[in-house]
DNA sequence: CTGTTAGCGCGTTCAA
DNA sequence: TTGAACGCGCTAACAG
């Protein structure tokens, strides 16, 4: 199939030349003939000549690639932010190796491992909702350039890229409280994670701000699994106060929640609102009363162009380091007609 | 941040023996005594080395990275294929490096050749929808091995994983044929596309075997833009025989044809099987009436599978050389109730 | 058992 | 203007 790949010391014996001059010639440098840099360019023309990358990449200590890990792809906000990566990083000559955690905390350390090893240049990360453990990111923080997006773990001195889920989460509310509905019950992801703890946030501000006291019962932590949504939605309706509207963690949430409001006959009642982790959950029967965009594609390409600041900026002087990016996109209410 | 990364150089100094020991150590090599070998581990422990890849890919010629190229990650299809290319290639030791085409023949190229200079191993790739021309693909296949997936172009001695869409097809038919349709139209992707074919081949058989006359009017190529596809349906229906049930070329197409279909109130009377590209296409408003089950994590397991097998055997003899993996998957239908 | 030597393919001094 | 020599980090063939 493939023969031996050619090489700039081929080039050189065919031209009776030596290695560096061939070298030189390819980069057009200055200290090379008109006559030479011609021989040499239509030698490696006809010869298919292709450097070999590798060989680069060890001598340079960079390999143009970051790793990129999400929890999953089937979550179809995660290959929007992908997509977004890769026109950023294709721009800037990186490509992107991928890695799914499938949300287990032991598989995302093992990607990071790997990707070390592979000596990517650098890292974007999304969490699995059951990393609560941060020694492995530390580590490697110490080693590669790390940036989070939209998952980001509690961590001092990272950078990162979200979206602002408590502005968001207070649009959420003020649509339901103009609705009238005054007892609202909040269906929320693992209580550990930074955007479960915004969007509690963006409850309580919405609350206060429309002077509605907040009431810790009403908010229900689940694991996102099916069972847990639907014990978070019992746990609700059976409380005291029983809510009239739901906040729920994310599209794919509310999915499975008025799937299931709509067996007991609820669905009419009680409207969901969300967060728009899918494009097509417009098109849904269960499809939620209005959802929180949270622009994933724009968040992937602001979290590559951080990435690639600080990958400029890391040989610079040391002060630019104790520097980290927090960039917050705002989020907006989409009301699903 | 980082500082100089450990090489086996240091250790060596530190210990005064030479690299090569140090490797031999490393690797657990017969021939370097228990007591050099303790001394060695501990150091690199105690400097926590980590043996630079790109220095081993550099020697050993290869990077165990492979490339994927897919048309576009929001067609949820491909992110499953991802998947189970993943699955095997992690338990393989290999790592993926992500491209995706959107659809374009020109960026198709340009990925393959950044992952050419990037020294992948080997590549999987689903061509773009408009890629009609293969001079590029058979350039790289000289020098890289290829093996294509879902979506296969015309090509001879290639290795491809795909589902048999010809029986798929023929499901889908003999179910609307059950169901009492005896005009039934086929909205087909590009004319050129290998699974087009199939799925022409399926109608046309489908038809034969039930003794009916295949009438070339009732099947229209499109583009698989929303426009095209309402043009597509538009034409059908005003065709001499109108169909009463119609194929898609797959569930995205499906859910156009059927929103088409709605806002001129035929939804209910004319059903539509697809192909199925959508998990989520059950929940949705404009849910197909069934799908052919295509098996995307099973594809991409197979896909990488053959990668590895061609991998494997690249350097033993050329005879084996000639033969190309053709592998088939059984489509099933799905009735979506 | 251990160390020396020679690459892998390329870029980059430093001499010539 | 050109070439020789060295280094990137590691493995492997060959001597001691």
């Amino acid at each position: 199939m493939d023969k031996k790949p050619v090489t700039i010391k081929e080039i050189a014996r065919r031209l009776n030349i030596s290695v560096s001059a061939v070298s030189k010639a390819l980069h057009d440098d200055q200290s090379i003939g008109l006559r030479t840099k011609m021989r040499v360019k239509a030698m490696a023309e006809e010869l298919n000549y292709e450097p070999n990358q590798t060989a680069i990449f060890l001598q340079k200590g960079r390999t143009n690639t970051i790793g990129v890990i999400v929890p999953s792809l089937v979550e179809s906000f995660f290959p929007q932010v992908i997509s977004g990566i890769e026109e950023v990083a294709n721009k800037h000559n990186y490509v992107v190796l991928l890695g799914q955690s499938m949300e287990d905390p032991e598989r995302e350390q093992m990607l990071l491992e790997t990707m070390k090893k592979h000596r990517v240049d650098g890292i974007l990360i999304s969490i699995s909702k059951n990393t609560f453990q941060y020694d492995h990111l530390k580590k490697i923080k110490e080693t590669i350039p790390l940036v989070f997006f939209d998952r980001i773990p509690d961590m001092k001195e990272i950078h990162y890229v979200a979206c602002n889920l408590v502005s968001g989460t207070v649009q959420a509310m003020n649509y339901l409280l103009q609705h009238k509905h005054r007892v609202i019950g909040m269906i929320n992801g693992p209580e550990k994670l930074f955007s479960s703890r915004e969007r509690l946030e963006g409850f309580r501000q919405a609350l206060s701000k429309s002077r509605l006291k907040y009431d810790p019962s009403l908010v229900v932590n689940s694991d996102l699994s099916r069972e847990s949504l639907i014990r978070a939605v019992q746990e609700l309706l059976a409380s005291k106060r029983k809510p009239t509207a739901l906040v729920a963690f994310h599209d794919n949430a509310a999915i499975e929640i008025i799937e299931y409001l709509k067996s007991i006959k609820k669905d009419k009642t009680i409207p969901v609102v969300s967060f728009a982790n899918l494009p097509m959950s417009s098109h849904s029967v269960f499809k939620p009363a209005a959802s929180v965009e949270q622009y994933p594609y724009l968040q992937g390409q602001k979290a590559m162009e951080v990435l690639i600041d600080v990958l400029n900026n890391k040989s610079s002087n040391e002060a630019a380091n104790s520097a980290f990016y927090k960039i917050i996109l705002d989020s907006r209410l989409v009301i699903l007609k």
